[in-house]
Order: C-alpha cells, then structure tokens, then sequence
DNA sequence: TATTTATTTGAACGATCGACTAAATAATAT
DNA sequence: ATATTATTTAGTCGATCGTTCAAATAAATA
C-alpha cells in the first residue's frame, strides 16, 4: 500500500542518499519535480495531469507514485524543494538592507530592494527551474493559498514577512503600523502579479514596454513603491 | 450536431426573447451562468467541472451544453455578460473625474479613485454575482489571459486602461510617457491581486488589517499610489 | 557471488471528465 | 385544438483522470 513511501524515508540511517543525489545525470525525482513545477506554475494545480507531467519528465507514470505518492504530495513536495533556500536568501538581503546607512528614503529604498532583488534575480539568472518556482509561487498566492499542504509554506512565508514589515516600521516610527502594513501588502501584491509573467504590460503599452524586462522592472519598482510610502507620511 | 445552438441564436428576429429573460425566477441560463461565474471564480476553469456547475445551479447537466455548447464557449460566456456594464461602469466614471478641478495632486487622485472605486463598489455592493464576476476577472488576468477566447475581453480592457493611461499622462506632461505606464501597471498589479480576495493581508496583520475591508483598502490605495507617482515626478 | 533492497516497467482499476443524443415535456404560434 | 418550436430529461459515449500493483530489472549489501 504505502510501502514505496516507507522505503523511501526509512534508510536514511545510511550515507546512501546524499552519494546519489548528487550524481550527474538527473536522477528521476528531480526529473518529476521539474517538469512539475514547470507545468503547474503554467496551468495550475488541476490543469496538469500527472500523465502531462510524467511525459514533460521523460518518465513512467507509475513512478510519480512511486517517489512522491499522490498528485496533492507531489505539488507540496514541488512548494518546499527550493523553499527554504528562497526565505534564507531573502533574510540575507534583508540582513545586508539593515546595515545601510543613510537618509529615511534611502533605508527605506534599501529594504524595498531587498525584498524585491532576490525574487527578481532568481526568476532572470538562476535558470529555469527557478523562473518557474517563482511563478509558481505567484500563482499560488492567488489560488491554493488556504489549502491544508500549503500551511507550512505559508507560516513560513507570513514569519519573513514579518520581518521586511518589522524593518520598515523600525524606519517609519512616524507612521501608523497598519499603514507600513498596508504598503508593504500593495508591494507584495504588484510583485505577485508581475511574476506571474502576464502579457498585459507588453500590450497595454504596444509593445514599448515588456515586463519582460525584469531589471527594468525593478527599477520602477523601486522608485513608485519607495514613493508610495511617502503618502503616508504627513500625520 | 450543433442545432441546438442554432435554436438559441436563430429566434431573434422575434420579440420573444427579451420577454423570457426578464421573468422573476431565474432562467435555467443565469442560473448556469451563476454557478459558473461562481465556481470558476474560486477553482479557476480547470477546477471546475460541468457537472459540479450543475449541481451549484440546480439543473440537469446536458442543459449547460444545450444552452451554451462547451465548457470553453460557457467560460467566455460568463465573462461577455457583465463585461460590457462593467466597462461602461470604468468609463463613465473616468469621464466624471475628469471633470474635477484642482491641483495636479487632486486630479491624479481623482483618476485613480475613478479606476479604483467602480471595481471596489461592484465587488462590495452590487452582490454576490458580481463580486464573483470580479474575482474571476481578477483570476483570469494571471492565467487564462493568452487563452483566444479572451482576446475580444482582452482588446475591449486594453483601450479602456489606454484611456485612464491617456488622462494620467495629460496631467503629468512632465513625466515620462512610459514611467506613467509602469505606475498604472503597478496600480492594476496591486488591485488584480487584492481583489481575488486572498486572506493574505488578514494572517500578516495577525488580524489587525481585513482584506475584506474594502472600502478601508479603497483609501490606503488612493494614498498610496497617488504617492507613488510623484516618485517620478523630478525629471 | 548470493541476497536483499530500490527502482522501473507495463498494465490495469474504477471514477469522472466533456460531449452528445433520442425521447419526453413545456411553451408558443397557428 | 393542433402544429411547431423550445426546453428538459435521462442516459450513454469514448477519453482521460488519479491511483494501484505484480512482475521485471537494477543497485547495493552481505
């Protein structure tokens, strides 16, 4: 029944594992992963079927049961391959931000960027697999959000925003917590629906504009949100 | 084959129509719109299967392919209905902000509050359906965007946004033609994500802030990206 | 090498999907 | 009242879904 799944926790007491992990050629799990990831972060949860993904993968069907059980595992197990790495690399940036001197808008400039560098950075530079999961990523705030598999993800997530908040009121002692809240929530909100690479911008501006273009991208960013918050700042 | 569809359409010459649709218990057709509009608002059109549609509405399963063919035409059907009122709704509130005196800081408030409020006030006011209807406008333009039959939805939205995009940038001579876009697009961005209605802002408040709160949403919004404009107003 | 364990294969399963139809019924027109 | 058209019913179609398993193979261990 579930015996596949035992063996597959289970020898870890052995040095096995990690030998194999690291072998050259893809081994079958990060084959699936990635062609999950792929196909979800493009159509959904429910417009993948695990027939879709077993093909994108090269690979049986059977063996996405084998490895990961379910359909609803595998997408869990898809979330938290790369996401510790992303919150470790977000509190890093965040890390640096705080260490930077300056005026209120430079600091405050300062942290805006560190939250939204690294996401950006990861989508453009560090291949496809990323550029998928943080589409992924967007799609889910939209979507699978409250769903019981996705809690963990989520905690976690809602803990390191938690401290991009914390830093920004540290800056902004003048202004109303739930304000810096509600800044940060519109960056957060822009930034989802930007990474969810939709072809919006590029038409609504014929062509003179592609989102695209993430640099480009944040670099507007940077200077609409850091200026956003200025609004609230007479009270 | 496909006579059924013909039946449906053919009859128009005759005043019969507009007799029926505007009786007091709901058509078998709205009813199939409802759960439709209902359902693949929150599942998305994968998500959502014809029979769970008719069971949502209360009716026999093939009558969704009598009156409305497949799954996909019942999709674009859901979208058509409303969408010429709701553009109507954005248009005419635009031309009223473009009415209002003032300063350079008061009109370009105004023109976001006209794009901003309509949406707010439909989702907030207007019921049920279309509170569905906008979290599925809002769904779709992460996801089935590029799908063919959105293009006329899609070509119809993107000249209604060239025009707030052309009364912001008549206000703004000063400023870049292309960074008015960036601000629009990052305003659309944030409102697209805020109003799938996602309980994202309620947990990272620890309950402070609702995101059901429109109306409170409306105004930090106003604040907000008006601010963020004058992000780019030195050049 | 012999044995055990891990992985892969190929095929099925019951359920559910969208699509479709013939016949029954209701509504409208003559 | 009769004929015509519109709608609803109840069911079936083949395709595809997620899931499962027994047998074959490969890899690791003894």
């Amino acid at each position: 029944m579930e015996d596949n799944q035992k063996k597959e926790a289970a020898p870890s007491s052995k040095t096995k594992k990690q030998k194999v992990d690291g072998r050259r050629a893809p081994k079958t799990k990060t084959k699936i992963l990635d062609a999950a990831e792929a196909l979800f972060s493009r159509r959904g949860f429910y417009g993948v079927s695990l027939r879709d993904i077993a093909t994108e993968a090269g690979v049986q069907l059977a063996l996405s049961y084998y490895h990961f059980g379910s359909k609803e595992d595998l997408f869990g197990r898809v979330i938290e391959r790369r996401a510790e790495e992303n919150k470790q690399g977000l509190q890093k940036s965040l890390q640096e931000a705080l260490l930077v001197k300056g005026s209120q808008d430079v600091r405050r400039t300062a942290i805006i960027r560190a939250f939204v560098m690294p996401t950006i950075d990861k989508s453009l530079r560090f291949g496809a697999g990323w550029k998928n999961y943080i589409r992924l990523l967007a799609q889910i705030a939209n979507f699978a959000q409250d769903e019981d598999y996705m809690a963990t993800y989520r905690k976690s997530f809602d803990q390191l925003v938690a401290e991009f908040v914390q830093a920004l009121q540290d800056i902004h002692p003048e202004m109303d917590e739930d304000d810096v809240h509600w800044c940060f929530f519109f960056l957060q909100a822009a930034i989802t629906h930007i990474l969810v690479e939709s072809t919006m911008l590029d038409r609504q501006s014929r062509g003179r504009i592609h989102a695209s273009d993430l640099d480009l991208i944040a670099d507007k960013m940077l200077v609409f949100f850091s200026a956003g918050f200025s609004g609230f700042q007479r009270k």
